[in-house]
RNA sequence: GCGGAUGUGGCGUAAUUGGUAGCCGCGCUAGACUUAGGAUCUAGUGCCGUAAGGCGUGGGGGUUCGAGUCCCUUCAUCCGCACCA
C-alpha cells in the first residue's frame, strides 16, 4: 500500500542529500585541512587509531570520534589552528589468522579493511584531515617506527643524568674508566677496567654493550603461546591464556629483543602527577609500575662466609622478626644452598615448580608450597642463622627473587610457616599473631633491639640507616614494571632492521630504511619453528649477513604515530623540527581506558626516549585525555515454552488450593508409576502429556484405572495450553461425577514452537530466553511476523501474547553477532542520516560512561533535526527567516544556551549541550521566533554536533564560505539579567510555594514579603517562625 | 583479598559551589487532525492518595536552617590488580 507521503512530495528536511553534499564538499575543498600557522593558537585533538577489523565499525566505535570531532569543531570556531588527523594501526594478528588459514597476503585484506572504515567514516561527518593519514603497515611509516627502534638500540640510560645517551658515549667511558664510574640501567653485574674492556674481542664487547642498550636481545622468560606460535607481551596474556582467542600460554625461556622500559620507571610514575588524565587510568598506570620504597639487605650464608643473599624488603623495621627465608625456585643460589641431604627433594621441587603453569600456581595459591634446602643464612642485624627455604610464592622475576621471611607480620610468610610450623616471632605491638599476621605499620617495635619503643613506621628508616653504617644493606626502590619483549614470532609486522654478522646482533644504516617486509609463500613457522620471515628468500643483507626472523609488536607502530601526523609526508626525516616545535604535543586524547597498561604506557615511554634525544619539546605525549565508554548491546529476548512444563504449571495453577472443591495433591506415585495430579477424595488422577505419548498409553491406562478404581482424566499438552477453559470445564463436570471418555482430543495440531510474552504470569516457571534479532523488536514489542520469517523453524511458530502483543525481555550484555544485538552505523545513517546519529550517540549519556546501545530514543533527536529544520524553512523549502530585530525574550533564550552550550562542551559534558539545543528550539518555536539575529548564531552553536544541517541552514541564510570559519557566538550575560527573583519558599525545609519578589530586594523585605503572602499563614500556623534563612537570589527557608 | 568507580522514575539521564530532586528524550495515558498511521500536534505522566497531604535519590545512622551532593556504616553492581616481599 501506498502512503501518503509516498505520494506526496512533502517538503521535510532531506538529510541523505544534503548530507552527501556537504561532505562532497568538505572533501573537495579541503575545509579541515590544518597547516602551521603562527597568528594562531594551535590544538591537537587526536582519537586513538582503530584496528580495522574485517567486521567494521559498530555504533560503539564512533562515540569517541564523535565526541573529538565536535570538540575539534568547537575548537576551530573559537579561533583555534586545529589538528585533528584519522589514521590506522595496521599490522596486527586478525589479518594475519585470515592469511593463514585463505592464503590472502595480509595487505591485500587490511586494503579491504581500511577502504570499509573510511567508507563507514566519511558517512558520519567528520571533520579529519586525511591528507595526514598514516597506516603503520605502510613502509613510509614503519621506515620510523625502524628508525626509532635503531635510536634504542644506540642508546643506554645513564640514572645519574636521568636520560637516555647515545652508545658511543658510553663506549668511550669504557675506553676511558672502564664501568666502574657508571651508574646505568643495566643487566650487567661485573665491573671492568678499561684495560679489560680494550682485551675483549668484539664479540665480548657487544655482549656487554647489549646489557646496556635501551633495545637489546636477551634470554628472557617469556609468555610463549603454542597455538598462536608466538611470544605474547603480559598484557596480552591474562590468567595462562592469551586475550585473544583464549589459548593456553606457557612460561619459556627464548632469545628476544626488549625495551628497556625499567629504565623509565621513575620518570613514568613522575609524568602521571604532571598529566589530566583521568584518575583511574592514573592508578592502573601507578599499579602497573608498582613502585615500593624499601630497603636491600645482605644475608650471608652461615656455611659460605663469602656469599650472601640479596632480599629486597619495604619493612626493614620487622628485621628482628625474620625466622626464615624463602627463594625463588629460578634463584642462581638454589643449587649451592641445596644440602646433599635434602637434593633430592629439592631438585624435585624446583622441576615441579617450573613446569606449572601460570593458571596452575594461581589456583594454588591458598596453599603453601615449599621445601627446605638445608643451608642457613645470618641475619645481619641480630647475628642469628635463619633457614633457607626453595618457595613458589617467592617471584623470581621481582626484586632479589629472594624474601627475607617475617611470619608476625606478613601475611604471605604467616600463611607459609603456619603450613610448614615454622617459628613466628613478634616484633610490633598491636595486632594478635596467634590469629593472623599484623601487618601495620602504626604498632610500636618490640624484640627488636635498637628499635625497641620505636613506631615502626620511623623505624624503618632507622633501619635502612643502620644498615647503611654497618655496610649490611642500603635504602632501594624497587618497581614491579617488567622491560617490555618486543619480538613476535609473526609475519604481519615491521621488521628489525637487524643482522646478524657472525653472530652478533647490528642495526642496518638508516639509508638503508624502510627494510621492507619480504614476500613469503606461507605465513606460518618454517619446520623448524623458526618464524614465517625464515621462509622468505634472501632474507638477508647484500653481504649475506642474516636479517632478524622476528618482527616488532602491535604496541611499536602506535608508541609515536601522533608525531608523525603533524608531517606524515617528511621523506628525509620523521617529521620537521618545524612542525613538531609547532604542534609539540598531543593536546586532548580520545580512547579506550583498556590500552592502560599497554599503548598508554608504551607512547609515554618512546616520547620521554625522544626527549632525552632531544627530538621532542615536550616529554608527554598526551596532555589531557578522556577514556570513551563502551557501548554494550541491547539484546531481546523471546521465551520458548517447555510445552510440558508449561501444561503442567497452568494445570496446577486452576486446580490448587482447592479452588475446585478439592484438594489435589502434585505427583501422585504409585510404584513405578507417576501421575501428574491426584484428588485422594474423588480417586480422580489427571495427567497431562502430548497426543502421540497418551494415545500410546491409553490401553494402559485404561486398564489400571479400572483395577485400582480411579478416574483417569488425560489431556493433551496443547489442548491444556490452547483450550484452558474446556479443559477445566471437563475437569469440573468430572468432579461433579459425570461420565464422559477420559480422553479425547480438542484440537489436533502440528508440532510448532510455542513463544509466551515475558509478563505472561508463571513464564519463567515453564520457559526458556533465547536470543532474537534486534532488529525484529521495536521497543520491546516483537513484530510476530518477521520472527517467524527470520529463521525457518519459526515459520509456524505460536505466540502466547499479552493483549494483542508479544513483549520481550531484554538484557545488557556485549555487542556481538552471537547475541544479535549489533547496531551498524551505516543503517542508522541511511534511516535518520548523521547528524541525528552523533547527536544522538552523545544524548545517550556522558561520553565516558559506558551504556546500552537502545536505538529506541533516537526518533527523539531525529524529530528535533526536523524541528530545527522548520524554524528556518517554510513547506516550500523556503527561508523565513526575517530581518526584524529581535526581543528580549528571543534573546534571552539563545544567550543562555550559548552560555551553558560553551561551558559545557569545555568540560566536555555533550549530553547536556543536546538538551540544551532541544530546550533552545523548543523555546523559540514556542516564541515563533524567525529572526536572522537569533537564527544565525543558532546554527553556529549547533554546527559542532550537527555539521550538515548546519552547513545547509547557513549556506541558505546566504553565506558563501563553509560555516566552519565562523566564530562561536559570545554569550551577552546583560541579556540574561532577570527583573524579578522567584524565591523558593521553605518551611523546615520543604518547599511550600514560589514567592516572586522584584530582583534586588533586601534580606529584610525578602522577609516581610514571605510573612506577607497569602500561603504562609498554613505553613506557619498562627506560630512565629524561630528563624528565617535568606540566600540571596536563592532560596528562603522559615524554620519554626 | 587489595585498589578504584558507580547506585536517582518503567528506561537513558539532569541537578557545575550543600539551596525548588526528576531538566531533556524515550516509553506510557488521554485528546485533536485523519479513510488510514509506526506521521504530526496538544495535555498529562516519580510513588501512595478522590483530595488535602504524605513519601521519595540502594539500606541504616549523623552533621546542617537545609543533604542526591558532606561524614560514618552497610549492601549491590562494574572495572583494575592479584603471591610484587
Amino acid at each position: 500500500m501506498q502512503r501518503f507521503s509516498d505520494i506526496t512530495p512533502i517538503m521535510d528536511y532531506n538529510h541523505r542529500d544534503t548530507e552527501a553534499r556537504w561532505q562532497k564538499y568538505w572533501a573537495e575543498n579541503k575545509t579541515f585541512s590544518a597547516s602551521i600557522d603562527h597568528n594562531k593558537p594551535k590544538f591537537y585533538i587526536l582519537d586513538m587509531f582503530p584496528y580495522p577489523s574485517g567486521a567494521g565499525l559498530h555504533v560503539g566505535h564512533p562515540l569517541g570520534y564523535i565526541a573529538s570531532d565536535i570538540f575539534a569543531r568547537f575548537k576551530r570556531h573559537k579561533g583555534f589552528n586545529v589538528l585533528h588527523p584519522m589514521g590506522y594501526d595496521a599490522f596486527g594478528l586478525p589479518a594475519e589468522q585470515y592469511a593463514i588459514e585463505t592464503g590472502q597476503h595480509p595487505a591485500i585484506t587490511t586494503e579491504q579493511n581500511i577502504k570499509r572504515y573510511r567508507e563507514q567514516l566519511d558517512k558520519i561527518g567528520f571533520s579529519f584531515d586525511w591528507d595526514r593519514e598514516v597506516r603503520t603497515s605502510d613502509p613510509a611509516y614503519y621506515k620510523w617506527t625502524q628508525w626509532t627502534f635503531i635510536r634504542l638500540f644506540n642508546s643506554w640510560y645513564d640514572k645519574a643524568m636521568q636520560k637516555a645517551r647515545s652508545v658511543e658515549e658510553l663506549v668511550a667511558q669504557f675506553k676511558k674508566n672502564g664501568n666502574s664510574h657508571i651508574d646505568a640501567a643495566s643487566t650487567y653485574d661485573f665491573i671492568f677496567d678499561a684495560a679489560q674492556w680494550k682485551a675483549m674481542d668484539e664479540a665480548a664487547q657487544a655482549d656487554v654493550l647489549m646489557h646496556f642498550r635501551l633495545a637489546y636481545l636477551a634470554d628472557t622468560l617469556v609468555n610463549w603461546c603454542p597455538v598462536l606460535g608466538t611470544v605474547l607481551a603480559n598484557d596480552e596474556v591474562s590468567e595462562g591464556f592469551s586475550v585473544r582467542g583464549g589459548h593456553p600460554v606457557e612460561r619459556k625461556n627464548m632469545k628476544q629483543w626488549s625495551l628497556r622500559i625499567t629504565a623509565y620507571s621513575d620518570r613514568l610514575i613522575e609524568g602521571l602527577d604532571r598529566i589530566d588524565w583521568p584518575e583511574n587510568i592514573r592508578e592502573i598506570q601507578r599499579n602497573w609500575i608498582g613502585r615500593s620504597e624499601g630497603a636491600s639487605l645482605r644475608f650471608l650464608l652461615a656455611d659460605n662466609p663469602d656469599k650472601h643473599l640479596e632480599v629486597f624488603t619495604t619493612r626493614p623495621d620487622t628485621i628482628f622478626g625474620v625466622t626464615f627465608m624463602s627463594v625463588a625456585p629460578e634463584h642462581e643460589y638454589v643449587e649451592l644452598l641445596t644440602k646433599p641431604n635434602f637434593a633430592e627433594e629439592v631438585v624435585k621441587y624446583v622441576k615441579h615448580a617450573r613446569n606449572r603453569s601460570e593458571r596452575e600456581r594461581i589456583a594454588d595459591a591458598k596453599t603453601p608450597s615449599g621445601v627446605f634446602t638445608g643451608s642457613y643464612a645470618i641475619n645481619p642485624f641480630n647475628g642469628k642463622a635463619v633457614p633457607v627455604w626453595v618457595a613458589d610464592y617467592v617471584l623470581g622475576s621481582y626484586g632479589s627473587g629472594a624474601v627475607m621471611a617475617v611470619p608476625a607480620h606478613d601475611s604471605r610468610d604467616y600463611a607459609f610457616a603456619k603450613h610448614f610450623h615454622l617459628p613466628i616471632v613478634e616484633v610490633i605491638k598491636g595486632g594478635n599473631i596467634a590469629e593472623e599476621a599484623f601487618e601495620s605499620k602504626e604498632g610500636v617495635c618490640m624484640n627488636s633491639g635498637f628499635l625497641d619503643g620505636i613506631i615502626a613506621r620511623e623505624a624503618i628508616g632507622k633501619a635502612i640507616e643502620y644498615a647503611e653504617k654497618n655496610k649490611v644493606g642500603y635504602g632501594r626502590i624497587n618497581y614491579r614494571l617488567r622491560d617490555a619483549i618486543f619480538s613476535r614470532q609473526r609475519y604481519w609486522g615491521e621488521p628489525f632492521p637487524v643482522y646478524y654478522k657472525n653472530g652478533i646482533p647490528c642495526t642496518i644504516d638508516e639509508s638503508q630504511l624502510p627494510l621492507a617486509l619480504p614476500e613469503v609463500d606461507k605465513y606460518l613457522p618454517t619446520e623448524s619453528g623458526e618464524p614465517p620471515l625464515a621462509r622468505a628468500k634472501n632474507w638477508s643483507t647484500a653481504e649475506g649477513y642474516p636479517y632478524e626472523t622476528a618482527t616488532m609488536p602491535g604496541f611499536a607502530g602506535s608508541s609515536a604515530y601522533y608525531f608523525r601526523y603533524m608531517d606524515p609526508q617528511n621523506k628525509d626525516a620523521y617529521f620537521s623540527k618545524e612542525a613538531v616545535n609547532y604542534w609539540k604535543s598531543v593536546d586532548f586524547y580520545v580512547g579506550g581506558a583498556e590500552h592502560a597498561t599497554g599503548h598508554l604506557i608504551y607512547s609515554r615511554f618512546w616520547n620521554k626516549f625522544l626527549f632525552d634525544l632531544g627530538l621532542v619539546p615536550e616529554d608527554e605525549p598526551f596532555r589531557k585525555m578522556i577514556n570513551q565508554g563502551m557501548i554494550q548491546g541491547r539484546s531481546n529476548f523471546v521465551y520458548r515454552v517447555k510445552p510440558e512444563e508449561m501444561a503442567e504449571f497452568v494445570l496446577w495453577e486452576m486446580i490448587q488450593n482447592k479452588q475446585l472443591g478439592f484438594e489435589f495433591k502434585k505427583e501422585f506415585r504409585d510404584g513405578t508409576r507417576r501421575f501428574d495430579f491426584y484428588s485422594e477424595e474423588l480417586r480422580v488422577i489427571i495427567e497431562v502429556k502430548s497426543r502421540e505419548n497418551l494415545e500410546k498409553l491409553l490401553p494402559a491406562y485404561t486398564e489400571y484405572a479400572k483395577e485400582n478404581n480411579f478416574k483417569l482424566l488425560l489431556f493433551s499438552i496443547v489442548d491444556v495450553i490452547l483450550h484452558t477453559d474446556e479443559v477445566l470445564a471437563k475437569i469440573k463436570r468430572a468432579l461433579a461425577g459425570k461420565v464422559f471418555p477420559m480422553f479425547e482430543v480438542i484440537e489436533e495440531w502440528e508440532e510448532s514452537p510455542i513463544f509466551v510474552s515475558a509478563n505472561i504470569y508463571g513464564r519463567e516457571n515453564y520457559s526458556y530466553p533465547i536470543h532474537t534479532d534486534v532488529n525484529l523488536v521495536s521497543n520491546d514489542i516483537l513484530d510476530v511476523d518477521a520472527f517467524r520469517n527470520w529463521r525457518p523453524e519459526f515459520n509456524n511458530a505460536k505466540f502466547i501474547l499479552e493483549g494483542d502483543k508479544y513483549v520481550c525481555g531484554w538484557e545488557v550484555e556485549k555487542m556481538s553477532k552471537s547475541k544479535y544485538n549489533v547496531q551498524n552505523p551505516d543503517d542508522l545513517v541511511e534511516k535518520y542520516g548523521a547528524d541525528t546519529l552523533r547527536m544522538y550517540e552523545m544524548f545517550l549519556g556522558p561520553v565516558e560512561q559506558s551504556k546500552p546501545w537502545d536505538t529506541n530514543g533516537i526518533e527523539g533527536v531525529y524529530r528535533f533535526i526536523r524541528k530545527l529544520w522548520r524554524l528556518f524553512i517554510d513547506d516550500e523549502e523556503n527561508l523565513i527567516a526575517t530581518n526584524d530585530a529581535p526581543d528580549g525574550a528571543e534573546l534571552k533564550v539563545l544567550h543562555k544556551t550559548i552560555k551553558k552550550v560553551t561551558e559545557d562542551i569545555e568540560r566536555f559534558s555533550l549530553n547536556t549541550c543536546v538538551s540544551s539545543f532541544m530546550i533552545c528550539v523548543n523555546e523559540l518555536g514556542d516564541l515563533k521566533c524567525r529572526k536572522r539575529a537569533i537564527l544565525e548564531p543558532l546554527s553556529i552553536l549547533i554546527s559542532p554536533f550537527a555539521p550538515h544541517i548546519a552547513e545547509e541552514l547557513w549556506n541558505k541564510m546566504g553565506h558563501s564560505e563553509s560555516i566552519s570559519k565562523a566564530d562561536f557566538p559570545i554569550c551577552n550575560e546583560e541579556y540574561l539579567i532577570e527583573s524579578t527573583v522567584k524565591y523558593p519558599v521553605s518551611f523546615n525545609g520543604k518547599m511550600r510555594f514560589l514567592l516572586e519578589v522584584a530582583a534586588g530586594t533586601s534580606k529584610e523585605d525578602v522577609e516581610k514579603a514571605v510573612l506577607a503572602a497569602p500561603e504562609s499563614e498554613k505553613w506557619l500556623e498562627g506560630k512565629a517562625p524561630k528563624k528565617m534563612i535568606v540566600v540571596p537570589g536563592k532560596i528562603v527557608n522559615v524554620v519554626i
